[in-house]
DNA sequence: CGAGAAATTGAGCCAACTCAAAGTCAGTGG
DNA sequence: CCACTGACTTTGAGTTGGCTCAATTTCTCG
């Protein structure tokens, strides 16, 4: 972790992924300033790492602009469940904040750049801002209804399914911060990390993967993954879109 | 769907269950009233009759006082997924009122006793009334928290941790209220709406009881459970409690 | 070009599922 | 009081989706 190069690429960074970004959605110009001028300076992190240790007492919120980050349970025996993944423009954090509840490890799948605004700092804003607090119930709703989809995935889906309709849900994310070309996207996850979201095997996740590219629903390349069939993907993966 | 039989009823319903509920956490004796003057008239609801029917677009807020009712998805081939399991003096519809979305639909396990308070009004006490909006926020991120929970639940456990662990939460829940005996409880819910809480067949469902019957953790008789070994049950059931 | 990480493929197994039958229980009407 | 009905629970038998273990191939990057 450490500060983004050069004033103008932070620049960059501040001027662009934000306004598109889940906190931001809605504000008026003068608001935008405001919530930027509290995050903290732009930073860059590794791919792999921690932006979240353990279970810290006193997590920031951390906004990405770039990069992929998730969030994730540790059981006793090693098991991993990935919570939520936030794409550029997510903000991560805010139920550790607001329930004075230790975080979860958050965790960096590529290179990301974000900034944050400190725990405590959070605290006194969500205290004394009123429009601040109305975003961050708004946020907190959301990430509710998103659990809860997730679940419904990982309870009633088949394997297939479950593929199906996270691709879906990554394009359509994407897509609405204009971050997809096409039905094409770029998946920075790790075959290991989608199956501990989808609750698969890598190994199992990677038989439905080949699958689904011979039935003709998709192509990867890389991490590109293009969705040659989101019609047929859509009828499989039969998680409501939220888009 | 009628109105509880007898005011003095009523006012019993009134009393007891609301201080110890979800909503009214940490609340002074004012706001507790307050709160209670908002809430219509207690109700009261037929055994699997359907608090929210459908996807209803100004679903109003509910506050359980007897009984349990779910929230579930249901999926277009008629798979179901119980989103939440809400008992005695826990809140139902937050989030349907915050993200103006249309509800999903909610359903009595037992005969229940309710009261509500109206979608608009909901609305404008959240935009008038500053501690009202505190509260919302605290429960839907409480919400989220268990969301998560039980997302992991479905994730990464076997069948026998899920159960475990599930009935350790319903045990938890149910104790904290004083509505739990010693080790055990009453479970409202049959054995089809548990799996579909799980996300398991009824049919393993039960085979996986009767293992854990037979492996000296629990008895059942009726709707009755009892936890003979709570520490067994806990290193079964991976997930944390929430307690 | 070599080393480590990630992705893919193969073979065999078991947990959880399906279909189906039988048993239990509460409530209802004769 | 008892037979009848319909909902719920339990048990049986056979199948399969997803898992494990292990080997191989492909990428990435120094």
């Amino acid at each position: 972790m450490q500060e983004a190069p050069s004033p103008e690429r932070a620049g960059i960074y501040l001027l662009k992924p934000i306004p598109e970004s889940t906190v931001f959605r809605g504000l008026d110009r003068e608001r935008v300033a405001l919530l930027c001028s509290w995050h903290g300076p732009q930073r860059r992190a590794e791919r792999n790492s921690q932006l979240v240790s353990g279970y810290e007492t006193a997590a920031p919120l951390i906004t990405l602009s770039h990069g992929w980050a998730f969030r994730y349970i540790l059981l006793p025996d090693g098991r991993r469940q990935i919570l939520s993944v936030a794409l550029p423009g997510d903000t991560i954090g805010l139920g550790s904040v607001l329930l004075e509840t230790p975080s979860y490890p958050v965790q960096a799948a590529v290179e990301v750049v974000y900034s944050t605004i400190g725990h405590e700092r959070t605290k006194e804003l969500l205290a004394q801002t009123d429009w601040f607090r109305q975003c961050a119930l708004a946020i907190v709703a959301r990430e509710r209804a998103e659990a809860e989809l997730t679940l419904t995935r990982l309870g009633q889906c088949s394997a297939a399914e479950r593929v199906a309709s996270v691709l879906l849900e990554f394009y359509d994310r994407l897509a609405k911060r204009g971050l997809a070309a096409k039905e094409s996207f770029r998946l920075d996850l790790t075959r290991e990390q989608l199956a501990d979201f989808v609750g698969l095997t890598q190994v199992h996740l990677n038989r439905i993967l080949s699958q689904l590219r011979s039935r003709g629903l998709l192509m990867m390349v890389g991490p590109q993954v293009m969705l040659t069939d989101i019609a047929g993907l859509e009828r499989l993966g039969v998680i409501p879109r939220t888009a």
